[in-house]
DNA sequence: CTGGCGCTTTGGATCGTTCAACTGGGTCGT
DNA sequence: ACGACCCAGTTGAACGATCCAAAGCGCCAG
């Protein structure tokens, strides 16, 4: 046989890639089998005959074969694509969970075939961009990760029938029928705390966010209910503001001279860094002279001086969750839970004692 | 005509979405004409005269018509995505800038009609992953991100003829011809130690990578130019070390007991955290007894007491320009440059001086 | 009246894969 | 001995878009 005789090409293992790859028809051909057999031998092995497998399979490493992709989704309406977007930048807030999470999400779905497609919405609108993929069949799912009160999208997703999975609880709606997983925030603030009254302080104030974030009034409630099992009281421990380093800031002088606590868990690492001015703006040294707890052990918590312990949320164990409940969107029925919620952890650094 | 008549679904406006989506068949039969009308309307408004225009037009708009993309991949063996490879996680470290850089791609991306693929390597092997995406023709093109010395990936995509644009200089291949664009690391550097220079200091200590970080020694060269130029000295005020805050303590520990300096620039806002650690042990204060600054203005520089000043690459350039070269290798040749470098500015803080 | 020139529109083929139905041949149950 | 059924593969027809060649149309010159 002449290699030259294929009306695709061949390549492979020799130097350069060929000018157009080679098909299935181009296996088939060289395996001397039918089309369908060399896709049967991808995709279903177990249909074929041993002996006829091996011959297919060498066939397909000779040529360097793989099955073309948009041709693939064609037929099968999947594109094994999860849209994932990506919101506006607000530079010097939190986005350093956002990081850890795509690369945990990344990493997972290369696992369970799929790949992560970015994309963005202009700006206000949480809806933008979505609606062209959708509809253009670019993606078979979506993941939603900001599903902050009344949070459009999800109700909107579903209207399209598109299929998501959230990370965030779908706060408002308890009719909510989507697959979501979540991070217990008040059980990590719990754990803050408890760590803080196990050092011995009893005066322990909270940094957090307005009321109208549900996230934060979570936060909070860990707080409030590990001082309470306690016995201790939470009046005038409590301030709620803007997720800025000079709200923090701000926040955390007024405490200190009305309130007069020794430790401070704050809704965030930025706030906790705007604690950490305060003291450093007073002469105290956090950690030996007031203990600082920070939330999502961002970057800043592991450099900063003389290092921020921070409730640390288990964003691998989320996306192995979230892609596990998307191929049970997609594929076969398992049916695992509607939600899940996860635990965090707590990383312990000096400013919370030595 | 009655609604049901289609046999592929109509929806759009109302309610709730098409158990099948609209095809350009659906569309043409709407409006009264052959499919390739439509596909002209879509691609080449021109052809069309303004009449029929209207009217297919009204026919996508009625039935919420969207191309279908894994068909128009097939047809057209162009999948209007670009490949961006996760490098492992170095927690700590500066994917800060990371992250900057891919919202910016994926804005811009955007813009041109691109969406971007994420994907991971296992862990060492840079190449991991790259080759499926290829030869499945999942993507046009590839970005990549760490053209550190050898850069393996650059030689190897271009032997497999897979697209790419870089971000980052070819350091070592003169010869390369891929399309690349960067951050002239030792300007940014050089304009850190003028600044410093400017005010008043003249003995500037340099913390940087190892001798082999091409990227490293480039920053390093903007430094040490800045000093030579006013005829000052560089010997005995450079530390070579890894890429961590303990190293950049030690290293500014070093440094102020042998050579005495007033300030430091570092090679990245790690390091710098490093040299504030230092100045806190000491208590010393940064911008007033010795000022410091970081590279790539990452988040931590920015929250951090009293605010580190450093150098800020202009991400979002780079992606505009990454995104243009992409068009220019994948539409038409309008062949802008092969490489393009660009200025960074610095961004400036507390540590550096009121 | 015919032929030729532009512009618009048409029908058919095609991209590479998977689905559904079917082909022989052998085995089994009754 | 007959049909039912499984096995290992084959064949033709989708999937929904774009590309290509050619046809239809109106209009004007010869």
């Amino acid at each position: 046989m002449d290699r030259t005789t294929g009306t695709s090409g061949l390549a492979g293992i020799s130097g350069h890639a060929p000018l157009s790859p080679p098909t299935l028809a181009d296996v088939a051909e060289r395996a001397g089998v039918s089309r369908q057999t060399v896709s049967n031998a991808v995709n279903n092995p177990d249909l074929l005959r041993a002996e006829t497998l091996v011959r297919v399979q060498q066939a397909i490493e000779e040529l360097g074969y793989l099955p073309n992709r948009a041709a693939r989704n064609l037929r099968t309406r999947a594109s094994h694509l999860v849209g994932l977007r990506l919101s506006p930048v607000q530079e010097g807030t939190a986005n350093a969970a956002m990081d850890r999470f795509v690369h945990s999400l990344v990493w997972t779905s290369r696992e369970a075939g799929y790949h992560v497609l970015l994309f963005s919405g202009e700006g206000a609108d949480p809806l933008e961009g979505y609606d062209d993929l959708v509809r253009s069949t670019a993606v078979d799912a979506f993941i939603v990760t900001d599903t902050y009160l009344g949070n459009p999208q999800a109700t909107w997703l579903r209207q399209r029938r598109a299929p998501f999975v959230a990370f965030g609880r779908p706060w408002d709606d308890p009719e909510a029928r989507h697959p979501w997983v979540d991070v217990d925030g008040a059980a990590g603030t719990e754990l803050a705390t408890r760590h803080l009254l196990e050092r011995g302080h009893t005066r322990i104030a909270w940094i957090g966010w307005r009321k109208e974030s549900r996230i934060g009034e979570d936060r909070r409630a860990g707080w409030s209910r590990a001082l309470k099992e306690r016995g201790l009281s939470t009046t005038g421990m409590a301030s709620r503001v803007e997720d800025t380093v000079w709200s923090g800031r701000d926040a955390s002088s007024h405490l200190l001279d009305e309130a007069r606590p020794t430790a401070f868990v704050c809704a965030s690492d930025t706030l906790a860094m705007g604690v950490l001015r305060t003291l450093a703006e007073r002469g105290l040294h956090p950690g030996k002279d007031i203990a600082v707890v920070g939330f999502d052990d961002s970057q800043v918590a592991q450099v900063v001086h003389p290092g921020l312990t921070s409730v640390r949320q288990p964003l691998e164990e989320v996306a192995v969750a979230v892609v596990r409940a998307l191929e049970d969107l997609l594929g076969v029925p398992t049916k695992v839970a509607d939600g899940l919620l996860l635990t965090p952890d707590l990383t312990i650094r000096a400013s919370s004692g030595l």
